[in-house]
DNA sequence: TCATCTAATTAAACACTGTTCAATTAGATT
DNA sequence: AATCTAATTGAACAGTGTTTAATTAGATGA
């Protein structure tokens, strides 16, 4: 059987992501086979190699859709505009976290994952990334000390990175003091001694005690 | 053929861990092939499965063989008695990235690793993570406004957790404002504010702007 | 309407994978 | 020398990603 135009290929594509996200969602990326999606949409292998370059590609896709979504989520139901910047980011940092563990599979697909050797991040999954990074970006730009400094973005970096290594550790069950370990009080604290060492030292007063 | 005798058991896992060392150093965990393993040091599978649970159980030992290596890479060639708290922790966080960098696929298996469902984290596994978190630990209590404090493990994980997801990120590509960006200035940045941002807490500061 | 063309789809093959297990056999024990 | 035991093997099972030649449904042109 050739042609069967039963679907549009955007169709099926659709439809084949749809189920790459599901056993990435119920068993992580190792529960992912290309047979089983293939099966799961009644076509086969061959399809979906026609259609996506690889096994990678199937997953690269999915992890943007992810990045999306955890998109949508942070800054969904609003209501961040009249909060302080320093509370909008706790909680930015929160909602990661939260996201994380509501569907650690799909998360940890995303930041689990590198490229093939010699192949590049592709742009538009760098841009999701970075588009992240601008949430932050944002509230820090808005602490007065810092508005309109050019190192804004390395800040925000600094301090996402900061979360986002919270967040991957407690995951990973790498954390333990003992299992009842607050991670959100965690980020809390990283969050506010961060900001209040940055604005000592835009008031100038950097040799305080230690 | 059958009892060759000839090597030992522990001389067979030793020759096999550091088959599988090589394997994951060289192509990372997805290149690690028990086949493989086993063509390499002369033996066949059935008798690696003989001596460990599973694939599983190779990838867990080689794991904790190389949190050992990185224990030994902070702390090695000592020289930091004499340096102010601040600037050890400064130094164990580029040495922890240098590490990571100069190998990114062992250092990946470790802390991209996450047990098989319903299995724990075993215990030598927990506390070589321990140790790690301990000599950051070391560190902050003699920050004299943090002695004896029972927040230090809280602490200490928060600070190395954030310096790990800084490593993590750039390990895997997704930290890029321009790929010039220097790192090790991001966890001196991290280091700095947050601990300036602890003595100014303890100081009773607490209010300052932002 | 019918032959031709084209591209979507398939089945089969290749070369792997982790894991289990019955059969073998080298060396220790009696 | 016969028996026992446990280390080691080979073969089998049930999968895996990927490539490719062959098929065929539907569009195209005569």
């Amino acid at each position: 059987m050739a042609r069967r135009y039963d679907h549009s290929p955007s169709e099926i594509k659709e439809m084949a992501l749809n189920e790459v996200e599901r056993f990435i969602r119920a068993d992580g990326v190792e529960g992912l086979s290309i047979r089983k999606v293939a099966d799961a949409i009644r076509y086969t292998p061959g399809t979906l190699y026609h259609l996506f370059k690889n096994r990678n590609d199937l997953i690269l896709q999915v992890n943007n859709r992810t990045l999306q979504t955890l998109q949508q989520y942070l800054t969904g139901s609003e209501g961040l505009d009249d909060l302080a910047p320093v509370d909008v980011l706790l909680l930015l940092a929160k909602r990661y976290y939260r996201y994380a563990r509501s569907e650690p599979n799909l998360w940890t697909s995303v930041f689990n994952h590198s490229m093939p050797e010699g192949e590049e991040v592709p742009p538009f999954h760098q841009q999701q990334i970075d588009a992240l990074f601008e949430l932050i970006e944002e509230q820090l730009e808005k602490v007065t000390s810092l508005s309109g400094a050019n190192v804004v973005p390395i800040i925000a970096r600094t301090l996402w990175s900061s979360v986002h290594g919270i967040t991957h550790l407690a995951l990973n069950d790498k954390l333990f003091i003992e299992n009842n370990t607050d991670v959100e009080e965690m980020l809390e604290l990283l969050i506010k001694q961060f900001l209040k060492g940055l604005s000592v030292q835009s008031i100038e007063n950097s040799e305080t005690a230690i």
